[in-house]
DNA sequence: TTGTAGGCGTTATCAC
DNA sequence: GTGATAACGCCTACAA
């Protein structure tokens, strides 16, 4: 019953296949395929028929019985971050190996389009969620709520209450912020202003909280004006870097707390003809490739993405075979790159 | 035969559940699902009870049937190229419309990873395949002449010769490079230095063409030891760039073709205190949203990836739905933007 | 350890 | 237009 014809396959084979060829019985093919033991001598078989026949499962039918895709979704509110991309890279790359295949989705914020885009995705296609969610994504938050009921869901890069949703895997925020707060002071500034992303957001409030328990912590006094708001956009940022440059005493350092802000403040920068270092000290937050290009380099906080990518992976593998529920926070850190563009006064 | 209890789902619903509901037949309920016509009363009869139900079509059973899956394969070389990303984000969402995912896949150049990677991906997985191609990558591209066969292939970025493959989405990279150096040329630059990619590859060959074209057309002299090759790697490109420092009489403008290039050009610059419009001009490509943050603002050469996401999606609707050959090799065109990096001399 | 048989939910091919 | 029925290829009791 092959399905050849001078060496070009016409149809895939199936199990059926290796049976008329094997002399086997399907049940027994079918074991072997899912692991279960086999006789070595048909073990050899069914191999030897398996390379021949160029056999390979078919997913749909075995998707039919099991509902499983062998796909895993990646839920993501942007490609434009390095920080995503980067992340879909490393665990895209150990899935694989694992036979698993990734589905991209983008979600846009807006919880119509959204509905449909997660809807689709979910239908039978994917086994697993990987999810780094938009800022105040409420809708995305309560479909997850449901949706971890019936495949495990790993959430990245920020935190929320949830009964239901329990694996996290995040950065120390705050005390990536206390760092880079604290090697401003140490250089002798006191009047640091900060650029946050959203506003009552986890991750801006992390980043928030380590920054002022800086201050604190070197008797600086907190001013409610050096702390401003970019929505983690690179045209939000330059808005914010503005409004600190109009300020009476403006800041002598800026913290900007993402890349695309951290652009958007460069642009200000360079509009306002302000030298970095010269005029106005800085530290940014994931510049990682272009740090070095950028004159004076930036110091920066570096967030461990290949070290986020690798857990996760790892983590997703081991809820997808077996034990569904291993439900952790997991807090790695971040570290500090030194740059040229603090400058120590006084 | 419902499958809820206390609103909760606790099986999907089937069509066999419509059929309980409407009392129509298996057949009709599945012609109405594949839009075929059906009585008007019949259509209102089973669309309420889809709505009741909550009902969605059973992939993997289509799946079995049809064999398709209604996922796209997106081949890319990698994720941290801008080019690439912006590309995937845009055709995700057109995709995602029409009820398409999007499934990545890195290849890394290693053939034997890319060949487990590849068999995986094709396996029932994908209806179709959107590849940008690595440099030189010709393992992927045999597996292309044989998978075109069976699904609609577009290959964006890159063209190669192939009697089954072809169905292209191209920048003109040899008018844009034509234009880059124009732009050097009229501002008085005779010893024009030109980072590449890989030798032999397509894109640089392309752009190479133009570069000297341009030359030529200027009568400018042309020099072998002004054109150097890069990789298109951030490191690689620092080495290209000190290799033309080093020259007796260094090139006074450089045009680099691509962004990772340059940002080890900008980075060999800086560490031989090298200004960039001061002491050497520059005109780079795909540098979009760091070109402003660059001191000065670089002239760049600009692919139009938006077009090109949206062209490759709506092309690759057309081949899954149907005419599955309508091979053709479409070349959008490049933008210059201006900057400050770009000295007149004389 | 191996074989048998039923069913997963669809689509497609027929008749009607 | 509609309705029965047979695949699609696999997994999994269950029986041997």
């Amino acid at each position: 019953m092959k399905r050849f014809i001078f060496g070009v396959i016409l149809l895939a084979a199936t199990i059926k296949d290796i049976v008329a060829m094997t002399g086997l019985s399907l049940g027994t093919v079918s074991k072997y395929l899912n692991g279960h033991q086999v006789k070595e001598k048909n073990r050899v078989l069914i191999e030897e028929s398996i390379e021949k026949l160029d056999f390979n499962v078919n997913l749909f039918a075995r998707g039919l019985r099991t509902k499983l895709s062998s796909n895993i979704g990646f839920i993501v509110p942007s490609l434009e971050l390095t920080f995503s991309t980067k992340i879909v890279a490393i665990i895209e790359k150990i899935l694989a190996e694992h036979g698993y295949t990734v589905i991209i989705c983008v979600v846009t914020g807006d919880s119509k389009v959204d509905k449909a885009k997660l809807q689709n995705l979910v239908y039978q296609k994917v086994d697993g969620l990987l999810v780094i969610p938009h800022a105040n994504h409420q809708f995305l938050q309560q479909w997850l709520e449901v949706m971890v009921k019936s495949i495990p869901i790993i959430v990245l890069d920020r935190l929320f209450n949830s009964s239901t949703v329990q694996h996290f895997v995040l950065v120390d925020n705050a005390n990536a912020a206390f760092k880079a707060t604290e090697l401003l002071i140490k250089a002798g500034h006191r009047d640091v202003g900060i650029i946050l992303g959203d506003r009552g957001g986890y991750t801006s409030d992390e980043r928030r909280k380590g920054y002022l328990q800086a201050l604190d912590h070197y008797h600086v006094p907190i001013k409610d004006e050096y702390q401003v708001y970019g929505k983690y956009l690179k045209a939000e940022g330059y808005k914010a870097c503005e409004q600190l440059l109009k300020l009476p005493n403006r800041p002598t350092a800026i913290f900007v707390t993402n890349y695309d802000m951290t652009l958007g403040v460069l642009e200000c920068l360079n509009e306002h003809i302000l030298q970095v270092y010269e005029d106005i000290s800085l530290i940014a937050f994931d510049l990682d490739e272009i740090s070095k290009v950028i004159k004076p380099n930036l110091a920066i906080v570096t967030q461990p993405v290949e070290e986020i990518g690798y857990y996760t992976a790892e983590e997703i593998l081991k809820s997808l075979k077996g034990n569904h529920a291993n439900p952790e926070i997991k807090i790695l850190e971040c570290s500090i790159q030194q740059g040229a563009s603090i400058k120590e006064i006084n």
